[in-house]
DNA sequence: CGAACTGCATTTTTT
DNA sequence: ATGCAGTTCG
């Protein structure tokens, strides 16, 4: 079977390169038989589905290193994605150790810091200067917010959230606003978030910047305008990998066939059992559809399990299997004993949180290691309960998926005013601190800036320029202004000349940002400074400005210290590629696992999707798993009395042990539920939400935003009127620069934009 | 311009 | 219950 000592198949043996090792291939040594196969199946399609705990990182890794080590290709004719940072990194330490070298400059990364790099080659055909800023949530939401009046829309109905998130979806799909239907446009506020979107895309490009999706989504467009441009990557990237390929949407699964298509050099590597993430574009489909694809593909199941006991994989196994339209996998083990997944069934959440927790302290005293525990959720607001019993019993806990160190509001404004200096174009960043220290830049001034910027589609730090020798801002303000731009000019002088992390400082010292927060007397406000230093600090591992801020954008994470001995809180999602030893499941109850908002929009698509997230719990679980259900539960104050998750009854029952409270769960009993009518909470909270948005009405279907266009040919001696300062001739003019005498005001210098004919 | 008030929603989340 | 966002009042 496996034979670590026939190290290589001599039909396998191609013509290796002078330079390659000629070290005996030590790394294939440990492989099972088919996880060898699929590190040997290098030529053409491949799609390994690889079932939880069966080694997928591993076959990834040494599978690189393979194609490396037979000469078949150099580190830059390789091409990895993955999703996460987390998955990126842990690609590059291992491959690094495999092949005994830094894995630096490779082609190793996610989909989006791959598609940025690939774009900052190309910045200009797509539009973008190379030095393109890359948004982040917050910039985005900002960005909708100033177009939802502008397009008269209800934004009780489509909150700025909900529409970035429409657009994000339609970027998922590959879809620019042209291509998005007219059906599926129309739908939706009468047309006006497409029309918002078109406006939304043409502001990302003035302000020279691209949102997550446009990493993605201009690399299409960069492909499909210059084909030579594409055959270069092609030929380029010999093999191409690809991780947790379940999770891919339209837009990468379109990226990654373009890319392939030359030498179709593709592997493939998920499971489909995995994919939780349809609500934010991934499409199962792609991995489903793979062999069609790609005809002539290999598919290699990986289904030994190194990682859970039988009873544990049985129960998974058996959850799991009450989905259709799987591929289908059929993990085993040669691991034997282990117990089987416990099941409780408790009063309420309260005691739920007890007997969790007092399991914890029992594991703990026994020698079991807090950071091999782990509690799951399906929500956030779950998390509470069990954080305030931990506390309660002294017992160190870390919460996984908290907030970031790069979403601190100081951080964000500090990062704010590197972007400015980076990058003058940048407007959201621009936005964020023109007013921050307060200088007494109020709305109105804004305003007469946003107006200049907006007809002469230009920048707001370019209009600020223009408007700087007019009278079109009122003296202080103008000069404040003036002030902050001559700073900036200075500080990007200063950019050239001293070391980033320096200019940093500089910046946040002169610009009286950091005096803003020692005057503070909030009580976060030491934190914050020192979060700042912190920054300054890490500003310094990068060999750029322009390094750090794609880091920052593209590297949003936490460093998780996983190296003290703390219990483990997150949600099911955040646990996905994670093992420990014992793992607690709670919360089983029918509303809220399946939660009801997965069942009303999801409708079967989404039990199923349940159902994963159920199994990818499960699977977590190298030796102990106990789910539990509360008959019980508080939700936003008020007590509902709840069932038992239907997942619970799945559970094969020749691997659960269930020990509930008289009277809270028989699964023999009708239906199996608790007794009421309605399955799910009793309360009319838990009922289906009317999604569908009211029908449209047909009153203002045609309603366009009047974009006037500035007038520029004015002569001399004209009347004209302005806004401010009313009716006037012209005495001079300057480019776009008027010497007006007004009837009212006096001579004045105006903006030839905020001027009308008579 | 900032503090207090009101209404409202409240799955999951990376890049 | 709770927090957040938008609005209104001093």
């Amino acid at each position: 079977m496996q034979d670590p000592f026939d190290l290589m198949d001599p039909s396998e043996d191609l013509p290796s390169t002078p330079t390659a090792p000629v070290r005996p291939a030590g790394y294939l040594d440990g492989l099972n038989e088919t996880q060898r196969e699929a590190v040997e199946a290098i030529d053409g399609p491949v799609l390994v589905l690889a079932g939880a705990g069966t080694g997928k990182t591993r076959v990834l890794t040494t599978r690189l290193a393979h194609i490396l080590m037979q000469g078949r290709a150099q580190p830059w004719q390789l091409l990895a994605v993955t999703f996460t940072n987390k998955a990126a990194r842990e690609m590059k330490e291992r491959v690094g150790s495999l092949v005994r070298a830094p894995v630096e400059g490779w082609w190793v990364g996610t989909f989006h810091a791959i598609g940025a790099r690939i774009l900052r080659y190309h910045a200009e055909a797509v539009g973008l200067n190379p030095n393109f800023t890359i948004l982040d949530a917050d910039d985005q939401v900002r960005l909708v917010k100033q177009y939802i009046d502008v397009h008269e829309i209800d934004d009780k109905r489509f909150p700025a959230r909900t529409i970035v998130g429409t657009i994000q979806r339609w970027k998922d799909r590959g879809l620019t606003p042209d291509k998005v239907t007219l059906n599926e446009g129309a739908d939706l506020a009468e047309g006006r978030i497409l029309n918002l979107y078109r406006d939304y895309q043409e502001r990302l490009q003035q302000v020279n910047a691209a949102d997550f999706g446009d990493l993605l989504l201009l690399c299409l467009e960069l492909f499909q305008k210059q084909p030579e441009v594409l055959q270069k990557y092609q030929q380029q990237f010999r093999f191409v990998m690809v991780d947790e390929y379940q999770d891919t949407n339209v837009a990468q699964y379109l990226w990654l066939r373009m890319l392939a298509q030359g030498h179709k050099n593709i592997c493939c590597v998920g499971d489909d059992d995995q994919s939780i993430y349809s609500w934010r574009g991934a499409e199962v489909g792609n991995i489903l559809r793979f062999e069609e694809d790609f005809p002539g593909a290999k598919v290699v199941r990986l289904e030994r399990n190194y990682r859970s006991t039988p009873h544990i994989l049985a129960a998974a196994s058996g959850l799991i299997a009450h989905n259709e339209g799987r591929l289908g996998k059929t993990l085993w083990t040669e691991e034997n004993g282990g117990d089987r997944v416990r099941v409780r069934g408790v009063w309420d959440g309260e005691e739920e949180a007890r007997i969790i927790g007092d399991e914890i302290e029992a594991l703990h005293g026994k020698g079991h290691a807090l950071n091999q525990m782990a509690v799951l959720v399906r929500a956030g607001f779950q998390m509470r309960e069990f954080e305030e019993r931990l506390i309660t019993l002294g017992v160190p806990y870390r919460v996984i998926g908290g907030p970031r160190f790069y979403e601190r509001q100081e951080i964000r404004d500090a990062i704010a005013y590197l972007r400015v200096v980076a990058q003058p174009d940048d407007d959201l960043a621009f936005e964020r601190i023109v007013n921050l220290p307060k200088r007494g830049i109020g709305d109105a001034t804004l305003q007469v800036v946003h107006g200049l910027a907006r007809s002469e589609r230009i920048s707001l730090t370019r209009a600020v320029a223009k408007l700087l020798d007019t009278d079109e801002i009122r003296p202080a303000a103008r000069k404040t202004l003036a002030d902050l731009s001559e700073d900036f000019s200075r500080w990007r002088g200063l950019m050239a000349m001293v070391p980033h992390a320096e200019l940093a400082e500089t910046v946040l010292d002169e610009s009286g940002y950091m005096m803003m927060w020692k005057a503070s007397k909030a009580p976060e406000a030491p934190g914050r400074l020192d979060n700042l230093k912190e920054m300054v600090v890490a500003m310094e591992d990068f060999d750029t400005l322009a390094a750090f801020l794609e880091h920052v954008s593209l590297v949003m994470e936490n460093e998780d210290s996983m190296v003290q001995d703390k219990v483990n809180l997150m949600t099911l999602h955040g646990a996905k590629g994670l093992e420990f030893e014992s793992v607690f499941l709670p919360g089983w109850e029918e509303g809220l696992f399946p939660h009801q908002r997965a069942l009303d929009d999801g409708g079967t698509g989404g039990l199923e999707e349940e159902r994963r997230l159920a199994y990818v719990g499960l699977t977590r679980a190298r030796h102990r798993a106990q789910v539990s259900f509360a008959a019980n539960r508080r939700i936003y104050g008020n007590w509902q009395s709840a069932t038992p998750s239907r997942f619970v009854d799945e559970l094969p029952q020749d691997n659960i042990e269930m020990e509930s409270a008289q009277g809270i769960y028989d699964r023999h009993i009708g239906s199996g539920f608790g007794g009421q009518g309605e399955g799910g909470f009793g309360g009319s909270r838990w009922q289906p939400r009317r999604r569908k948005q009211r029908a449209v009405t047909l009153e203002d279907t045609d309603w366009r935003t009047e974009v006037r266009e500035a007038k520029t040919d004015f002569s001399e001696g004209e009347r004209v009127f302005h806004m401010k300062f009313g009716y006037g001739r012209i005495t001079t003019i300057d480019g776009e620069k008027l010497e007006i005498d007004f009837e009212k005001a006096g001579t004045k210098k105006v903006m030839s934009s905020f001027v009308e004919p008579t």
